[in-house]
DNA sequence: ATCCTGGTAC
DNA sequence: GTACCTGGAT
């Protein structure tokens, strides 16, 4: 397993934290007043999803589905109907239905503990640490596919297929987003993937970070071979 | 470790 | 037609 000094993630993590204060996306559930309900329903709708889309449709939903009770009482073709534009919908309304059904027979709260959130029906690794992040305001990393490929070209690759079981990424992910300033080093990495470190035709002559990228680096020193 | 699920960008 | 997009369930 490659180590990462703590110096690195350091200087990547102040790095990050200043593009975004520039450069960062804004959506219309990166304010502060979305409360836990728009929190939880909105990292399902970014599941698998571009978040240009989620954003082309956060009103409209948020106006018709206002609440967990109004999922409960939703028609489910009309939900799926109104789903089906932004992909994988009958899955996605299936997971909502049942997602709001347990929150409301928990009398419509969620659940503080932190293994309690994770058995919640649609709530992996991913949402719970969102949830952990975004609504109880603690460090967790939002790692993505984004979030993996900036932390993989910079220090250097996982081991595993899977994001959520490589020790090595999860740690990387942890350190670097453990600050006070949590949630906007997360969505600094989130955009610096989707705007600037993106999978095909990395803009690598733009970023901030290419100084000490190994990625970078490395198609560098191969250009020079 | 593998399956599922669908619109979108290329 | 392929790979990707703020993964979860088994």
């Amino acid at each position: 397993m490659i180590r990462v000094s703590e110096r690195r993630i350091t200087s990547f993590r102040n790095k990050i934290y200043n593009w975004y204060l520039v450069n960062g996306r804004i959506f219309p559930w990166r304010t502060s007043d979305a409360d836990t309900y728009r929190l939880i329903v909105t990292e399902i709708l970014l599941q698998r999803t571009r978040a240009a889309n989620v954003a082309a449709f956060y009103d409209d939903f948020f106006s018709h589905y206002p609440d967990w009770y109004s999922l409960t009482n939703a028609d489910s073709e009309g939900l799926e109907s109104f789903l089906r534009p932004l992909g994988i919908w009958r899955r996605r309304t299936a997971t909502l239905v049942n997602l709001a059904n347990a929150i409301m027979e928990m009398d419509g709260r969620v659940p503080h503990d932190r293994v309690e959130i994770e058995k919640l029906p649609g709530v992996g690794q991913y949402v719970a640490n969102a949830i952990q992040l975004l609504a109880a305001g603690t460090p967790a990393p939002l790692l993505d596919a984004g979030m993996a490929r900036v932390l993989e070209r910079y220090f250097g690759p996982r081991t595993l297929a899977d994001i959520r079981y490589d020790k090595y990424l999860q740690d990387l992910a942890w350190r670097v987003v453990s600050c006070d300033k949590a949630i906007e080093v997360n969505w600094g990495i989130l955009d610096l993937s989707a705007v600037l470190c993106k999978n095909r035709e990395p803009l690598c002559s733009q970023c901030p970070l290419k100084k000490g990228c190994n990625y970078y680096q490395g198609n560098v020193s191969e250009r020079l071979v």
